[in-house]
DNA sequence: CGTTATGTTCGATG
DNA sequence: GCATCGAACATAAC
């Protein structure tokens, strides 16, 4: 699930039950899943510990912890924040247990995210050279164009890039490219400042649009607006707007979905 | 058994 | 240096 919607709603899911509530226990379900922390280390700093204040950059979610410091939860493909009464759910591999319930659980049954303790938010992103997140108010459409540059890879691949702008993956790039009406297999050189400017400014409308649906990529894909794609990838699928049936190429490793007689390569 | 999946990283290669 | 590609990580579903 995890783009930047569906982790700006596990911050709210952490804002709502984890804010300002002690921290009676913490368990680890797989050790696998802590980054330079071991399990017990991790469970002894938690425990007793209040959260402050919540911060998603990018794909991350941040929590500062009244003892000083962030805990830092990154969600891989398959990750989830979910709170429970009494049974913490399948494939629940960190489990914070409060004084009463609700309690959360940080689930992922793949294992590709990961869980820490940094010391600095700021420090953190630079030294993963993470870029901007892609719902910064201070970026502009001319910001944007300028950071493009004017490489040869795909504009598909330089959405997905976390160093350029953060928040994108697979799903939303390709959403992004339907809704601005661009291939995603255009080299960024190709694309026009207008382009451009035009191109972000449908990145952050995509984006919004999806927080506002409360859009996880699966759960809640049925909530997105009718001539999204998003809800249309996979299985033979057809163009939203047009009925055309959906091309498919790869691009940096993933599948892109995108509508062949829609979307435009702008050289022609 | 093979393929695929919402992410990231690393080594090899062009 | 830049960009791409495949593999790796780990697990489930088809």
């Amino acid at each position: 699930m995890p783009e930047l919607p569906d982790v700006e709603i596990f911050r709210r899911t952490l804002e709502r039950y984890g804010l300002g509530r002690r921290i009676a226990e913490v368990a680890v379900g797989d050790a696998r899943i802590l980054e330079g922390v071991d399990p017990a280390g991790f469970a002894s700093a938690l425990q007793g510990d209040l959260l402050l204040e919540t911060r998603r950059h990018g794909k991350n979610l941040f929590a500062r912890r009244a003892k000083g410091g962030h805990l830092l939860m990154h969600f891989g493909m398959t990750g989830d924040l979910q709170p429970f009464e009494s049974t913490p759910p399948a494939y629940a591999r960190v489990v914070y247990r409060f004084d009463s319930p609700p309690h959360l659980a940080y689930v992922n049954v793949r294992m590709l995210g990961h869980i820490a303790l940094v010391a600095d938010v700021e420090s953190y992103l630079r030294e993963r050279q993470i870029g901007p997140d892609a719902l910064d108010p201070a970026l502009t459409p001319e910001w944007f164009a300028q950071a493009l540059g004017r490489g040869r890879r795909s504009i598909k691949a330089a959405l997905m890039d976390q160093s350029l702008i953060a928040g994108l993956g697979n799903i939303y790039a390709d959403e992004v490219l339907f809704q601005a009406g661009l291939r995603p297999d255009v080299p960024v050189s190709a694309l026009d400042r207008p382009l451009r400017e035009k191109l972000f400014r449908t990145i952050r409308e995509v984006l919004a649009t999806a927080v506002r649906c409360g859009a996880a990529a699966e759960r809640y894909v049925e909530k997105l607006p009718p001539d999204y794609l998003t809800p249309h990838r996979g299985r033979g699928g057809a163009c939203p707007k047009c009925g055309v049936p959906l091309a498919t190429v790869s691009i940096a490793g993933r599948r892109s979905y995108f509508c062949p007689s829609c979307q435009r390569d702008p050289r022609g």
